[in-house]
RNA sequence: GUGGCUGUAGCUCAGCUGGCAGAGCACCAGAUUGUGGAUCUGGGUGUCGCGGGUUCAAAUCCCGCCAGCCACCCCA
């Protein structure tokens, strides 16, 4: 007779197994100590939203199309799955009244975002995202504090050796006379370029600054430079994130080629990449300022800043340290399951502790115990059930006494 | 979405031009005379990704699909 098809997961998402959990706790675990740190709250949003939150926060390509999770629920309703935090965390900013509340509101979330793009190692169609806002301020300071919290936060993962790229965009005011000249600087070089960045030089000039293609690298040193073509306010601000991140310690470099292509992003970007990585590919996290993205959702003008980081590729990087669960194990010898769990539960007031239930010999329980890398086995048969005693053996020492069940707690604490 | 590589035991993989499915590790059982990591002995645990086709015969050749990986696209 034949079985049919086992069923397996949904292409491009995976299973975090509990040999992976601990890692992944850790991770989370200490970017909510250092957010916090920084007077940041934690928020939850949906993981769905209305599809045109999400098309309006990224107005640009088919290619945005095209990667969004987007089905119609049945109730006619376009929704989008996330495929990124800072839309719905503002949308909720501003549904909730938090722009009514004392200003800046810092943020920050963890949880999964969809991507419907094609699966390959590290990039998966749910992944996970450490994301750090602070909406309802212009100065420069929030997006010097959002980087050290990013960098803080991989620091204490053991990932302390980073590169911390810096750049300014400019902003409405400055961008658009500079985006002229950057046509005008391509427009003459244009059949020497890429098909893609030809198309751009009209579209979405700012993105020529970072093509891979190898033919556009030479043209790109070239180019001008945002950062000579800011007006006096980004100016300003652009020396203070700087001055700021020096007073802080924090190293930076800086990359005129690095940019954002939505129109909303502004001023300050910054990307962060272990320090051997040479690819873009590799980044750590990313983030910068998006003073006008409230307004293309539909709310008030409302500064802010911050960034998101990808949990898989972080907790990948992080040395898995490996400990046992399980300190105790209760081996019955023959039908004791009763006498067993009893035994198992008394001993759980003082540690982590598995029955193993399996009939087979002694020796082979005893192996599986060893490998599972107990501390501690606790052997009982009948005879000493009824007498409720039991054998406690210490692994590392080899050494088992036998031992009343009501002293178990006090011995393996 | 485009191009390429791959898919055989739980894992890593071998299986040349078609001829009854293999290795190492893991796992299970036993021995080493009471109960563990070492050693020894024994055990193959498999819809050869799925579905078609060619053939006397397909893991092997052909087509389609699915999945993984790599590069591109993209990374809001």
């Amino acid at each position: 007779m034949p079985r049919p098809e086992p069923i397996k997961a949904v292409r491009g998402v995976r299973d975090i197994m509990p040999a992976d959990r601990p890692l992944w706790r850790r991770a989370e675990r200490s970017a909510a100590a250092v957010a916090e740190r920084f007077g940041y709250e934690e928020i939850v949003t949906p993981i769905i939203e209305p599809a045109e939150l999400i098309e309006r926060a990224g107005e640009d390509s088919d290619a945005f199309a095209k990667e969004l999770y987007r089905f119609v629920d049945r109730g006619d309703r376009a929704i989008a799955l996330r495929p990124e935090a800072t839309a719905g965390v503002v949308r909720a900013y501003f549904e909730h009244n938090l722009n009514q509340g004392p200003q800046p509101s810092r943020l920050y979330l963890i949880g999964p975002m969809f991507r419907y793009d094609r699966p390959q190692k590290g990039r998966y169609r749910q992944f996970f995202q450490l994301d750090v806002e602070a909406i309802g301020s212009a100065g420069p300071a929030l997006d010097a504090e959002v980087i050290e919290i990013a960098r803080d936060w991989l620091s204490t993962l053991g990932l302390g050796d980073l590169r911390i790229e810096l750049n300014s965009i400019g902003d409405h005011r400055c961008r658009p006379a500079y985006l002229e000249e950057l046509k005008a600087y391509y427009r003459p070089l244009a059949e020497n370029l890429s098909a893609e960045s030809q198309r751009r030089i009209e579209q979405n000039p700012l993105r020529l600054l970072d093509s891979k293609a190898e033919q556009d690298q030479p043209f790109k040193a070239r180019a001008p430079r945002i950062t000579d073509h800011l007006c006096d306010e980004c100016s300003a601000h652009w020396s203070a994130v700087r001055r700021l991140l020096d007073a802080a310690a924090i190293e930076y470099v800086l990359n005129p080629h690095l940019v954002r292509g939505l129109d909303y992003y502004t001023r300050t970007v910054f990307e962060i990449f272990p320090a051997g990585a040479a690819g873009q590919q590799d980044a750590l996290a990313g983030g910068g300022r998006y003073d006008g993205l409230a307004e293309a959702e539909g709310w008030p003008p409302t500064p802010a800043v911050g960034f998101a980081s990808g949990l898989d590729r972080v907790t990948d990087l992080m040395a898995a340290g490996d400990s046992s669960p399980v300190a105790v194990v209760v081996l019955p010898e023959g039908e004791l399951d009763v006498a067993a769990s009893e035994l198992a539960r008394i001993c759980r007031t003082a540690a982590a502790v598995a029955v193993d239930y399996e009939t087979r010999s002694l020796e082979s329980k005893m192996r599986s115990a060893s490998k599972r890398g107990a501390r501690w086995v606790v052997i009982v048969n009948e005879e000493e059930a009824s007498r409720r005693v039991a054998r406690l053996r210490d692994m590392t020492q080899r050494e088992q006494t036998e031992v009343r069940w009501e002293e178990l707690p006090t011995r393996l604490a």
